[in-house]
DNA sequence: TTAACAATAT
DNA sequence: CATATTGTTA
């Protein structure tokens, strides 16, 4: 009895919460009938649902959107201000927590760095070693901006662009105390994260966890997890 | 204690 | 290979 399946639980709500198709809609989908409800599941699924916390949520797929969101979020704060928090809070994407993007981010600056040096033309035709164009496709679909080749002067403090960012305020609240819980009420956050939407750009969810396309694995039914990296993108093929 | 970062594991 | 997870340091 100790394992469960709380995936489908906060996940079904993620897909509902999809700001718009943009124009993916791969023919044969949406077969609302089958939901990968292994039978068992916990009744409790009240109103009080809290699996922000504790539980394991399936891996998160960086869309092209996301890792947009994620580059221009990067780049309205700079490289010096660019760490996982601050970022995951300017990108105001639910659900998002600040592992999946430190994670995404280290990735990124070694995507930056490979970029460097590596920036000799080969125009020629061919990549060479270790350029997988296929690892570049999620990165390269996101234009990146130049100053991000920079190197931060090590005097010169921060000129950022520009930085009409209310929405780095930080809960200055009452930090959870480790050791105890605390009930919380959500409203219609799915996960125990605030999402401080000031900034003008109220923007909402972007990009799907699954859903035509990417597919998380079931840790139930034997062991396929086969994470298809295959993103709505007609163009980058 | 939290958070960033690097290294490692899945 | 992509992401998660862990370890270490600030």
């Amino acid at each position: 009895m100790g394992e469960e399946d709380p995936e489908s639980n906060w996940f079904s709500k993620w897909e509902q919460q999809l700001p718009k198709p943009e124009d993916l809609q791969p023919p044969s989908i949406s077969t609302p009938s089958s939901q990968p409800n292994s039978g068992e599941f916990d009744s409790s699924e009240l109103g009080g649902d809290e699996p922000a916390r504790t539980l394991k949520r399936p891996r998160l797929v960086w869309t092209p959107q996301l890792h947009k969101r994620f580059v221009d979020a990067v780049a309205q704060l700079g490289i010096k201000n660019a760490v996982p928090k601050t970022i995951m809070q300017l990108m105001s994407v639910d659900g998002l927590t600040r592992e999946n993007v430190a994670s995404h981010l280290q990735k990124y600056r070694l995507y930056l760095k490979r970029m460097q040096g590596l920036s000799s033309g080969n125009g020629g035709g061919g990549f060479g070693s270790g350029g997988d164009p296929v690892t570049d496709r999620l990165f390269a679909s996101s234009p990146v901006p130049p100053h991000f080749l920079h190197q931060s002067h090590p005097n010169s403090d921060n000129f950022l662009p520009y930085m009409p960012v209310a929405a780095l305020q930080q809960q200055h609240h009452h930090q959870q105390m480790a050791g105890h819980h605390l009930h919380r009420h959500f409203g219609s956050n799915i996960l125990g994260r605030q999402q401080p939407q000031q900034p003008g750009q109220p923007v909402h969810m972007v990009g799907a966890p699954v859903r035509n396309g990417s597919y998380v694995e079931d840790p139930q039914s034997g062991n396929e997890k086969k994470a298809l990296s295959l993103f709505p993108f007609p163009n980058l093929g």
